[in-house]
DNA sequence: TAGTGGTCTAGACCACGAA
DNA sequence: TCGTGGTCTAGACCACTAA
């Protein structure tokens, strides 16, 4: 048998790819004896078509029962802002801006957003509260270059909606959370004592390759438990 | 040839992953007919191992040439072990085991693992040092049913290859993080005073739709800061 | 009981790269 | 020329589900 222009198992892949892309979800594909007497091909052949399809979240083995059309495309794995993280909560978020201003970068801001020391940066602080009580409050750096005018543009409580907005939104993220004392003006910010525990977020979003946004948040530790993104929320 | 406990495919699979995790990039892996004669299996067999680290991202293919340990192991989504995190800042960990036994599930734990309360589970209780200082204990609870004899089998230091020797290694994680202060338990184990910042982690493991793991661990808040999984090590 | 997917065998030929 | 991965065959037994 020579190697045809097309593989047989491409063959075998593409031929139910397009039987089952008219298919409802949870439709029977075929079975892969039915795929082998249908082309005239080897068990190893047809799984090496079917592989593909699952593999590329189109199909589902249930095994000793057959396969099916995915019900859900994957699922899609992004950055949460805050307020999204509050809406899959159920929580009653409200958000205070308390500063607003253009700066230049320090030694950390400007490592964290792959820019130069004294390059100007766009600060932005604000405090979140839950049913009145304070949660948290934000510091956001975002590169001034990437993003001109930022400031003037009327601030709406949801940073990712506004970066969306110019088709920045962050694809990825990279954060870290560590566990501290609050210090005098977490105190003061959160309505907490000196030496109650906070949680403290950083987070470098990005799109692509690029650095769109730093934010440091400092929790009020008895009020907030942070999910990962892979966290289904109920 | 009956179903072992440890499928054929997922001993190469697994005996591949350790052999490779010390290699440089670039560096060749075990030639496929290699594998055949020293696990004595068919080549579809060791293809199936092959291939599944190839999705992994771990592995690539060089028609002709070989296969070989990939340059840039993609920005790998998939919960990472303490002990992987751990080579991943360059520490040095040394792990306790304090305490291990069959128990009885209660409510919390049962809840998470998605069985009832009263169910057999395995519980293990380690310590983990860095440079001899304390860094954190963690308390582990796996389904004993999906685990028979797990207690058995001569505990390692990481748990993730004892459970991927099982093809049982967590794909998925559901992470929560939150910062208190600690305990007199805590303050023990960790040689803290109590008061002083601790970070506590729970996950549960998941392999697709099942719950593998449930791991509930406390960090001494200062020598400690927990990167999320889509961080990028330097 | 019949059918399904999961695993596994013991071969085979091909196209290609390196020596 | 030799070894590599890519493809393919024609079977086999298993555990499981549904009728």
């Amino acid at each position: 048998m020579p190697l045809g222009p097309t593989l047989k198992h491409v063959q075998v892949r593409e031929y139910v790819r397009d039987l089952i892309q008219d298919l409802p979800e949870g439709a029977p594909a075929p079975s892969e004896r039915g795929l082998m007497q249908h082309f005239g091909v080897a068990r190893m052949t047809v799984r090496q078509a079917i592989d593909a399809l699952v593999s590329e979240g189109l199909l589902e083995r249930a095994p000793a029962r057959g396969t099916f059309v995915c019900k859900s495309p994957r699922p899609v794995s992004r950055p949460l802002s805050f307020a999204e993280d509050a809406r899959a909560r159920g929580w009653n978020v409200t958000t205070e801006t308390l500063q607003t201003g253009l700066g230049q970068a320090g030694p950390g801001v400007a490592k964290a957003l792959g820019i130069t020391v004294g390059d100007s940066v766009v600060h932005w602080r604000r405090r979140r509260r839950h049913d009145d009580v304070p949660l948290c409050y934000q510091d956001v750096y975002l590169n001034e270059i990437l993003l001109p005018g930022f400031l003037q543009t009327g601030l709406p409580d949801s940073l990712y909606s506004l970066l969306a907005a110019r088709g920045l939104r962050p694809t990825a993220a990279e954060d870290q959370l560590s566990a501290d004392l609050a210090h005098a003006v977490d105190a003061d910010l959160l309505d907490l004592e000196i030496g109650d525990p906070v949680l403290r977020h950083s987070r470098r979003g990005l799109v692509g390759d690029i650095v769109i946004e730093l934010s440091r948040s400092v929790y009020a530790g008895a009020r907030y438990t942070w999910w990962s993104p892979l966290t289904v929320s109920p």
